[in-house]
DNA sequence: TCGCCCTCTGTATATTTATACATTGAATTG
DNA sequence: CAATTCAATGTATAAATATACAGAGGGCGA
């Protein structure tokens, strides 16, 4: 069998399985017919760019099986800031909280639907979000609770 | 320093630099303040759900630094208002900064890595930037510097 | 105040992953 | 046909990461 037969192999079985270490990938593509050793998958790995982490293998962008959130309980501004958010910055009465790369709208979405009386607004970048609130004092005191919330 | 403020360290290192291993996330942080070892940020990376992958170090969905765009110097601010700037225009603290179609994000981005001491934070749309400055008086200066660079 | 519990962290080491070096086999070239 | 080149892989081990165990310190309840 070949290289490409076995890279296929990977893929099908790290987007269906939870893979949590090269020995248990190599243990379930011997079921398949693979047999290959340790190195051999390390290589595999690097060049299908997997990523390993706390749940196990997964593809660059996050779909692996068992990313994380099974329960589809919309996150919390708490959960959603512990996870993206990066700091915040006050402006007068603005606030610009900077998220990890991409986060933006996820974020503004979770303040927004939160229902804050001290935001007036958001407006959502790549990995920016411009809060507007009623004015500097406000907004001196949603900063401190978003810092909370960043932890 | 605590535990939470080191944890805000790890996700603003991984979302700006390279980090290929725990080793080098050490030096980095040792840099900053935080001084613990291998054992305690291995935990670390495993509550903040890192992943690690052929590039590094990145968050769950994927956005760690240098993701794929190995072209490492962003351009310069000069450069990219020369070419994509039309016009600058003040309301109180804040700067309307007009591109060409489609050329507000790159803008945005080189903002943002020119790391201005009178930007607070920058959002991008389609063909317009709005930057947030701490106040009036540095707004004016500061758009002043981009009419320069703009020409 | 004391005892208990919990969190956090370091040390040492187990486990996992990456890679230097070597081998094999297929394809290509002369 | 022989020599060369290259990709793929295994072996052994270096490097990196995870974790068992233990200690320290703070908070809390009796």
């Amino acid at each position: 069998m070949s290289k490409t037969e076995r890279h296929n192999a990977i893929r099908e079985l790290v987007a269906t399985a939870a893979i949590g270490s090269q020995d248990e990938l190599r243990r379930k593509l011997i079921r398949r017919g693979f047999d290959v050793t340790q190195a051999t998958l390390s290589r595999d790995i690097h060049e299908l760019h997997l990523y390993k982490g706390p749940d196990g293998y997964a593809f660059p962008n996050g779909n692996g099986a068992h990313t994380d959130d099974e329960d589809d309980r919309a996150p919390s501004i708490n959960d959603v800031l512990g996870q993206f958010g990066l700091k915040v910055k006050q402006a007068l009465n603005q606030l610009v909280l900077v998220t990890t790369a991409g986060s933006a709208q996820p974020v503004a979405l979770a303040i927004d639907d939160e229902d804050i009386p001290e935001v007036v607004g958001t407006i959502a970048g790549d990995d920016t979000v411009l809060i507007i609130c009623p004015d500097q004092k406000r907004a001196s005191l949603l900063r401190e609770r978003l810092e909370e919330m960043i932890g």
